[in-house]
DNA sequence: ACATTCTAGGGGTCATTTTG
DNA sequence: CAAAATGACCCCTAGAATGT
């Protein structure tokens, strides 16, 4: 249906397909007419062929470059644009039209576009005005569906840009997370195809050729390529124009390319913790040297030192005392003398004396000044050894600092390497949450885990709307780095399907193992549009404890009509109970119960046969 | 009074990969 | 190369509950 952002189109939304060109790469942007405003309404007749003979010159150009790059490749992606193009004959896939709005929108935003768009809006009014069966599709097909050009562009941009490829997939990826597209982007089947490119055995998308004609959902999605053309082909243009440039890199980190770059980061630790080894080798060697020379140099300074003071004050000792000795002799004769001589000569004498005390007393400084100046310089000797000392000091903390830091990484990659390790033992502990295909012939197959998750909120009521985000929410807080396919609704409510039977197995197995059953009842109830009888069984276990259990009956009682008497429904009832009991009833009788399932299975393939014949398939 | 959401299903198409 | 397996996604019916 068509949603009222159609009907509520403005010029200040729809208008701007054409008018913000943003600067293409200087390779291509030449080539394209996306340079300069885009006149939306103006020369729309030479623009066509302006393009066509624009696109093919590129197609030539890019196709001269592949070729000098590599020949193969070059090859093959003509091949598959012959491929393709020789296909085009059918029905384009979804993927080619998600892609087209996005290819349109940067490769051709000229009037082109707006007719394409005008069309498929307007022949949508027109379905739903006339409905399904009066509407024809245009006769002008090339208007509703473009074909030509486009098609050309399609074929030109999957087969030989891979980079253009690339970014109209990430803007429609981003469209679809910002919740402008309302289906979700076949991603997968886009980086398929990319990876085929690359690859080189490309060989196109797969095409609806046995239909004749289009399905509605093809036109439903043509319609909201153009409703979202129209909308937001401004902003899916910036956005094509920078991812573009950017090469469309801006993609998640997966978790190889977590555990390679955990990898390096050890790498580099590693490196870093061995030239710290073979710095603190040398710092050692350097310290030892330091030490030895240091020590023996303090050794003999000091001893040297020491000598020279003994040999000084053991000097000055002598001199002092020869003088104490001289001056004693040199009085006592002058006293002997003073007795005997006269005044004026003991003056002159006593003079002649106290010359010579001072100048023994001069002495006598000097030498003590001789011995400070040997203190002195074994001070100086003394500080020097210190200073080799404190040179020593200064090394070893230089040491200590060393070790410590090299022990500091050491403990640091330790630790890098355990919590890696504790990563991979919590990753190991997890049981599959992620949808694989590598079971079961290829489907997509929903692990065991999951289904039992699904399962169990299911019996407690859960609903079924709030099964997957509940699992997906769960798994992301507990284990964000967990993969987890969140289980969608639909899929939900096949599971609750999946799970009554499963049920009703149990209880029949629970059944089976009651060591005797006091009493049946039943009841009506219809399943798969099947009327039938549910079981209501009461019985003994083997423990000996009461069981009451409820069986569906399905796969055991007949149809029952409204015309059935009560004499045929007590005879099926009692039928049935023994059946159930695997007593009492012959094998002919269980024969002829077909079961109503495989009867309403039957029916099915029957009506299918019939109008597979009426399509005039076998 | 009307819109939306949920339940309980039936039924179909599609993409993808393995298998016969 | 066709068949098979399988979930994703889609549409439809019909009634009940809930919200505006």
């Amino acid at each position: 249906a068509m949603s009222p952002a159609v009907g509520g189109y403005t010029a200040e939304h729809g208008d701007g397909v054409g008018d913000h060109a943003p600067q293409r790469p200087a390779t291509r942007g030449s080539s394209t007419p996306m340079s300069g405003e885009a006149d939306l309404h103006g020369h729309s007749s030479s623009v066509p062929a302006k393009r066509a003979s624009e696109a093919e010159a590129a197609s030539k150009r890019s196709k001269a470059k592949c070729s000098s790059a590599s020949g193969t490749q070059a090859d093959a992606y003509a091949q598959c644009g012959a491929e393709w193009r020789a296909a085009s004959g059918s029905m384009a896939t979804d993927t080619e039209v998600l892609m087209l709005g996005v290819l349109l929108v940067a490769r051709a935003p000229g009037p082109e576009l707006q007719e394409w768009i005008d069309t498929v809006l307007r022949e949508e009014q027109e379905y739903l005005r006339l409905g399904a069966e009066a509407w024809v599709m245009p006769a002008k097909q090339a208007a509703w569906r473009p074909k030509g050009l486009v098609h050309m562009l399609v074929a030109r941009c999957l087969t030989q840009e891979l980079d253009v490829l690339e970014a109209a997939a990430c803007v429609m990826h981003a469209g679809v997370r910002q919740g402008q597209v309302a289906w979700q982007l076949p991603a997968s089947v886009l980086s398929a195809h990319i990876a085929q490119l690359k690859a080189g055995r490309f060989t196109g998308p797969k095409r609806l050729g046995s239909k004749r004609e289009g399905s509605p959902r093809l036109a439903c999605e043509l319609v909201r390529v153009a409703q979202l053309l129209r909308r937001s082909g401004k902003e899916l243009l910036r956005e094509f124009a920078s991812i573009y440039e950017a090469r469309g890199q801006a993609q998640a980190l997966t978790m190889a390319e977590v555990a390679s770059a955990h990898a390096a980061e050890k790498l580099k630790l590693e490196a870093e913790v061995a030239t710290l080894t073979v710095k603190e080798k040398r710092a050692a060697g350097f310290a030892r040297i330091c030490k030895a020379r240091s020590k023996s140099r303090v050794k003999r300074l000091s001893a040297k030192a020491k000598q020279k003071l003994k040999e000084n004050r053991q000097k000055g000792k002598a001199m002092l005392k020869a003088m104490r000795k001289e001056a004693k002799a040199k009085a006592a004769s002058s006293r002997s003398e003073l007795g005997g001589q006269s005044v004026s000569k003991s003056d002159s004498k006593l003079v002649k004396m106290r010359k010579q005390r001072d100048l023994a007393r001069a002495r006598a400084r000097g030498a003590s000044k001789r011995l400070a100046k040997a203190d002195a310089c074994s001070m100086k000797r003394l500080e020097r050894a210190r200073k080799a000392e404190a040179e020593l000091k200064e090394v070893r903390a230089e040491l200590d600092d060393l070790q410590a830091k090299c022990r500091r990484e050491q403990q640091k990659a330790a630790g890098e390497q355990q919590r890696a390790a504790e990563a991979l033992s919590r990753q190991d502990a997890m049981p599959a949450l992620h949808s694989s295909r590598t079971q079961s012939r290829g489907g997509l197959e929903l692990p065991f885990a999951l289904r039992v998750l699904v399962f169990g909120q299911l019996a407690r009521l859960t609903p079924p709307r709030a099964i997957g985000p509940n699992i997906a929410a769960v798994v992301r807080c507990i284990a964000p780095w967990h993969r987890c396919s969140e289980p969608t609704y639909d899929i939900t409510l096949k599971l609750r399907s999946e799970m009554s039977i499963v049920g009703e197995m149990l209880a029949a197995r629970r059944v089976a193992e009651l060591k005797r059953i006091i009493s049946f009842g039943f009841d009506e109830t219809t399943k798969y549009q099947v009327g039938s009888l549910s079981t209501n069984v009461q019985g003994e276990t083997v423990e000996g404890k009461p069981s009451t259990l409820c069986c569906a009956a399905r796969s055991s009682l007949p149809v029952a009509p409204p015309s059935m008497s009560l004499r045929r429904l007590k005879q099926s009832c009692s039928r049935a109970a023994a059946s159930i009991c695997g007593a009492g009833s012959t094998p002919s009788t269980r024969c002829k119960l077909a079961p109503p399932r495989l009867q309403y299975e039957q029916a099915r393939v029957r009506a299918r046969s019939r109008s597979r014949g009426l399509l005039g398939r076998s």
